[in-house]
DNA sequence: AGTGTGACTTGCCCAGAACGGA
DNA sequence: TCCGTTCTGGGCAAGTCACACT
């Protein structure tokens, strides 16, 4: 196994790094450099030790006296259909619980747990009863929240316990935090938007259905007493820790690092340093999809029309994905005819598209807009003669599309300009907004430049159950300072009055309290103002899902330095965590 | 070219912790 | 100290993309 130093940035240690001291007395230094190891044989580690996954708490039956009810007689199931029987009861509130679809597969999977006598007598969801199961459980979680200080402590320091033990691994020669170590419990599956799979059962995963991957000379994870692993490898060509496979999709899920580790800040860096890439040659890329717009071929037209979609609109690269086996949504290259509409003339714009689709987690995009006349021409030319659900794009697929840009970059991938104009966007925002203001007048500014990112790449959220009310808190309160202020003012008024009267000390004084009193209220007054166009604008904006993987932190951590502003105020304790490397290089004079 | 699989990133939501004002 | 509000991390679903195989 070869082991390169490769790329010597501006400060390569990492200053944020502690000692660590494991379990057997050693005692790793904190020196170490982001780019010290890194292997060239495609190799992710050399040793992974581990203690396993951590399993779901086995079921507890209910007690005797909380019954569940068919057909208004009470009916004692047998402790797995029971177990099924609580996962619905629970969701009883949700409007889920009341969808056509998340009934059916309830029910159908329901019923595969059941004994055969339950089987026969229970045929109908419509006639089963969960209510004194729900109250029950809505009792518990009532009780949980009633707890004792002391019990509460109690679980706390259970978890805490918990994480020491399952929460950290080392690889090669760092102890690391792991993300998810926890196994996913058995419950009901949701999904996101209208999912076909909606209701079905996620099933109870035990150790015959993990594999276990750690190094050959490390000390192997125990499984627990009277079971086995499915499997215990050793694939240092991956990063994972456990896999199991999960029933609903049949996908693999996957225990890995924490983003504060190692390996995957090193691949945050990269992924980067590869939109750094696309800055150098974007506009050699996009006088290329412009002329291929004329192009004589039709699939090349196809790829340079979805292409600049990608680019200026930030749209995802769009997989196809099965039919039914997932809610129906679609990314750039699989758009179907029925998500855009075509306008010659509106308003005063010529040539306007419009966009009306469900992205990722079903999320819609909406978006009106005038494109160049070309484009336009091209998207007349690919609807003809298509039904709406036709492909829009009916020679083009994200595998050829990525075999293109590869071939314009290195590395190059669809994902890439999202991260490349989201990252730019900061940058350019960032220059244009900051005022030479006060901290939080600078920080809204900050805001505003992560929200222009957000709504670039529709990062939506629910607006908060709270939100009315909360702004209507946050208006009293301005009102109230406002209030205070003119008194302040006046009384600053009497105050220089007074000293004009009679100069002495004594007045000149009181005018400089009040005058500082004034000063004061003014600040709180501004910060309250912008405290609440912050929040107004960013009602249904998610800021989140950018600044954690979109925007390059050094922008950040450079225009920190740049203006005086603490770190603290743009990154809560886990993103600097996660950013450490970039904390760690980034300069106030950094370009992305 | 098409299909399936595996590994990894991205994304929204929500419970519970932390905070801060009365 | 209590209580309402805000923040944060975890949970887990849903994407992207490479690669093997046919």
């Amino acid at each position: 196994m070869t082991k390169c130093m490769l790329l010597v940035v501006g400060s390569p240690l990492m200053t944020s790094s502690v000692s660590v001291h494991l379990d057997n007395g050693v005692c790793f230094s904190s020196l170490f450099r982001w780019e010290e190891e890194r292997y060239t044989d495609g190799s992710k580690w050399r040793f992974l030790e581990h203690k396993g996954p951590v399993f779901a708490p086995p079921y507890e039956p209910l007690p005797d006296n909380v019954k569940f009810y068919y057909d208004g007689k009470p009916m004692k199931l047998s402790a797995p259909a029971e177990e099924v029987s609580t996962f619905f009861s629970k969701m009883l509130d949700h409007e889920y619980t009341t969808k056509d679809i998340f009934r059916k597969n309830f029910f159908k999977d329901w019923r595969k747990e059941m004994t055969s006598e339950e089987k026969s007598k229970i045929t109908d969801l419509n006639k089963c009863n969960f209510k004194e199961m729900s109250e029950y459980f809505k009792a518990q979680s009532e009780a949980r929240k009633q707890m004792s200080k002391e019990e509460k402590q109690k679980i706390k320091e259970e978890n805490e316990r918990l994480l020491q033990e399952y929460g950290f691994c080392i690889m090669d020669n760092h102890k690391e935090r792991i993300g998810n170590f926890r196994i996913e419990p058995p419950g009901l599956f949701r999904g996101r938007g209208d999912h076909p799979k909606m209701g079905m059962l996620k099933r109870r995963i035990r150790p015959e259905d993990i594999i276990i991957n750690c190094s050959k000379d490390s000390k192997q994870p125990k499984p627990p007493p009277g079971t086995k692993w499915k499997e215990v490898r050793h694939d240092n060509k991956v990063t994972w820790l456990a896999s199991w496979t999960e029933n609903i999709q049949g996908s693999i899920k996957y225990i890995m690092l924490n983003p504060s580790s190692r390996i995957k800040g090193e691949k945050d860096w990269q992924k980067y340093e590869t939109a750094r890439r696309l800055k150098k040659c974007v506009d050699r890329i996009r006088t290329q999809y412009r002329d291929d717009w004329k192009s004589k071929e039709m699939r090349i037209r196809q790829r340079a029309v979805a292409l600049y979609f990608i680019d200026k609109l930030a749209l995802r690269a769009g997989n196809e994905k099965e039919e039914g086996e997932t809610a129906d949504t679609v990314g750039c290259c699989s758009l179907r005819v029925e998500h855009i509409k075509l306008y010659p003339k509106m308003d005063d714009q010529e040539y306007v598209v419009e966009f009306d689709f469900l992205g990722k987690d079903s999320i819609r995009y909406y978006n009106k807009i005038p494109v160049e006349k070309r484009v336009f021409k091209n998207l007349q030319l690919f609807l003809e003669n298509k039904q709406p659900e036709d492909d829009l794009f009916d020679r083009l697929n994200t595998s050829i599309l990525n075999k293109h840009l590869q071939e314009l970059m290195d590395g190059l991938t669809a994902k890439v300009f999202r991260t490349y104009n989201a990252s730019i966007t900061l940058q350019q925002q960032l220059k244009e907004l900051t005022s030479d203001d006060s901290v939080p007048a600078k920080i809204l500014s900050y805001n505003r430049a992560n929200r222009a990112v957000a709504i670039l790449c529709n990062h939506q959220r629910a607006p908060p159950k709270t939100f009315e009310k909360s702004m209507q808190n946050l208006q009293t309160k301005i009102d109230e300072k406002q209030n205070q202020l003119s008194a302040a003012r006046k009384q600053l008024k009497a105050a220089k009055a007074d000293h004009k009267a009679s100069r002495d000390e004594k007045n000149k004084k009181t005018v400089e309290v009040k005058r500082k009193a004034v000063q004061r209220i003014e600040e709180q007054l501004m910060k309250l103002q912008v405290q609440a166009t912050d929040r107004e604008e960013n009602k249904q904006i998610a800021l989140g899902t950018s600044k954690l993987n979109y925007l390059d932190p050094r922008i950040s951590v450079a225009w920190c330095k740049k203006f005086s502003i603490p770190i603290e105020k743009i990154y809560n304790k886990t993103q600097r965590e996660k950013f450490a490397w970039a904390i760690d290089m980034a300069e106030k004079d950094y370009e992305f």
